[in-house]
DNA sequence: ATTTAATAGTTGTATATTCAACTATAATTT
DNA sequence: AAATTATAGTTGAATATACAACTATTAAAT
């Protein structure tokens, strides 16, 4: 495949699907019952136990839908609870049980290792600039974040 | 969402995300059965009449298991024709049919439009090195381009 | 205070993606 | 020539995504 002439569209897709192949490659080595995207929705969990719904939607980069979904099968999985707001009936809060706090502390530093591979031997500055470009394109096409 | 902060495949994803859409927007207003992915399936057949699904899949970024469900799509709407090949037994050869081939061009100026736009604002050699960027990463974990 | 608008989350439907296992055929090896 | 390996494509099952329409609840507006 040609990548130079490759609209930035497909390099968009093909470089993510990549970067997530890698992730669960490791992921699995792991012998973790967890997706990437499992993974994705769980981290900000971690980061805030009792985050809601929206805030991880804000955390993860996907749809409201996915995150709806997915919560529910990682509930099923029992990584997390989800219960409802005392003060707001609306919102639903996201905490981690015991053993899916071990899961993502397995993942952290394989994930860490993978990011390390990936920038390396790529010119630091220029990752820089590709990642604020990426960023540039995200907040002008995202009424959310521009 | 803080983007500065955000890990790299978060930002592949969700710009992917985006720029999608985006395109989907184009494509849906011309009112056409189409979706992005059918026309990215769509394109390499375009520019090469006859193409097998391998190739397919080399111009488009996608994985041959999709290429080969999307084709099924696109061959119920009746955009392509899906011929065995006489001297290989394995290989299918795609073409467009006359709809197809109008349909595809009635998206191409739009897509290009497109493309205007998002790179608009953006410096211009910051986003070739993005691109670069990119194709770099790319190159790095698919064994296939590497 | 009542209507209206906004927010949080869910569900249905259609589509797309991934992995692994599979069929069929062609090319290579010994 | 027969066995092995590689290539092209398909299928099943599980997961993820996108859109629209929906419920329920809270906040804002008149």
């Amino acid at each position: 495949m040609k990548l130079h002439n490759t609209p930035m569209p497909v390099l968009l897709g093909l470089s993510h699907r990549l970067v997530v192949k890698k992730f669960k490659e490791l992921i699995e080595s792991l012998d973790l019952e967890l997706t990437f995207d499992q993974f994705m929705v769980l981290m900000p969990i971690w980061k805030l136990d009792g985050i809601s719904q929206q805030q991880i939607v804000e955390g993860c980069g996907k749809d409201k839908t996915s995150v709806t979904r997915i919560i529910t099968t990682l509930e099923n999985k029992n990584f997390v609870l989800r219960i409802k707001d005392l003060n707001d009936a609306r919102l639903n809060h996201i905490y981690l049980t015991k053993f899916g706090k071990q899961t993502v502390e397995k993942v952290i530093p394989v994930m860490r290792q993978t990011r390390n591979y990936i920038k390396k031997d790529i010119n630091e500055n220029d990752y820089n600039i590709a990642r604020s470009v990426i960023i540039q394109l995200i907040e002008k096409l995202d009424p959310n974040n521009g």
